[in-house]
DNA sequence: AAAATTTATGTTATATTATAACATAACGTT
DNA sequence: AACGTTATGTTATAATATAACATAAATTTT
């Protein structure tokens, strides 16, 4: 089970994470002859600034201070194509949100685990999952093509800190 | 396995199942004391209709005919807020698009299969399904308060007609 | 039954998310 | 340098959803 749920609940050193994205990123687009162009860096840079998914008009306002000029709609829309073309992003569509993957280039489909209280989303690969999808799938002559698995809930940190401060309410 | 597959995917009498769902829906009002208004009604027969699920604005456009009278946008969320809160329909958030519940009341969580070409969308219960989740939330440490599982691809009568006359392109 | 309260709907305006359409610029190839 | 291709800029607008306040209808209290 191919996972980043103990990076996205605990403390760790987040440069890292951003770096290994963006390697990761400019691997692939070498391999697939796609061009990393600074305006979709910036937004893959964006989405990997924390575990958390980012809306595209956080994005676009982001990205307008980081480039020093104002940057419309369609250009964060297109970037944000161009990396979920290439599995760099996912689109978590209950949120209208974006989130950058951490394992690109494996051909998987992929869970959400989101944390109705701080709003962190972490990625899963599990193969027992894939398994009953495509058995139920099968028993009912249905044709699986892709798939989009969300569970909400309370991560292992807020988890922790209810614990704590009771009575803390979820987003 | 709880589902609705067969009659989604096959020709059957359609007002039984609407019938059947409105029956239903004054079953559980009646229950919990909350009241079926026409508009409310009228909402749910809509989106009834087909096994298709509809936009909001879609609702909004059939309603106003329906009623003969221009209905705004608040009418229609709050009917289908109302809904909701019931569980006696679903929102799909790949689609934005609102769906009846062919088995509300059944405290379940619940799993799409929708079709690429024809926008049919079946829904069952897995309990296979809900105990992977379980345990992988499990092994997270994270807790599991309800999820969203949307399985796109070919839905049995789609898949035979592809068959005859070849090179359909999806929705 | 009238008054008070709650619940539902009407109405207007606007927020939020996403795309269409066309113009310009940068890049790559010859 | 001329050409075609790819990426970005720009303006406008489509599509989805909600806020805020007004009215009406139903229910409860007196």
């Amino acid at each position: 089970m191919l996972t980043n749920s103990r990076l996205v609940h605990q403390p760790h050193d987040h440069d890292r994470c951003i770096n290994a994205a963006l390697t990761r990123a400019k691997g692939l687009c070498q391999e697939r002859n796609a061009k990393l162009t600074p305006t979709r860096e910036a937004v893959l840079t964006l989405l990997w600034q924390s575990h958390r998914p980012l809306g595209a008009y956080q994005v676009q306002e982001q990205l307008s201070k980081l480039l020093a000029k104002n940057i419309a709609p369609p250009t964060v829309y297109r970037a944000i194509e161009f990396l979920l073309g290439l599995g760099l992003i996912h689109r978590l569509p209950s949120l209208n949100a974006y989130i950058g993957c951490p394992f690109p280039s494996s051909h998987h489909s992929n869970l959400f685990m989101i944390c109705n209280q701080c709003g962190s989303a972490a990625e899963m690969t599990d193969a027992a999952l894939n398994e009953v999808l495509q058995t139920a799938s099968d028993k009912a002559n249905f044709v699986l093509q892709s798939q989009s698995v969300e569970l909400f809930g309370r991560c292992p940190q807020c988890t922790s800190s209810v614990m704590n401060e009771e009575g803390s309410d979820d987003v």
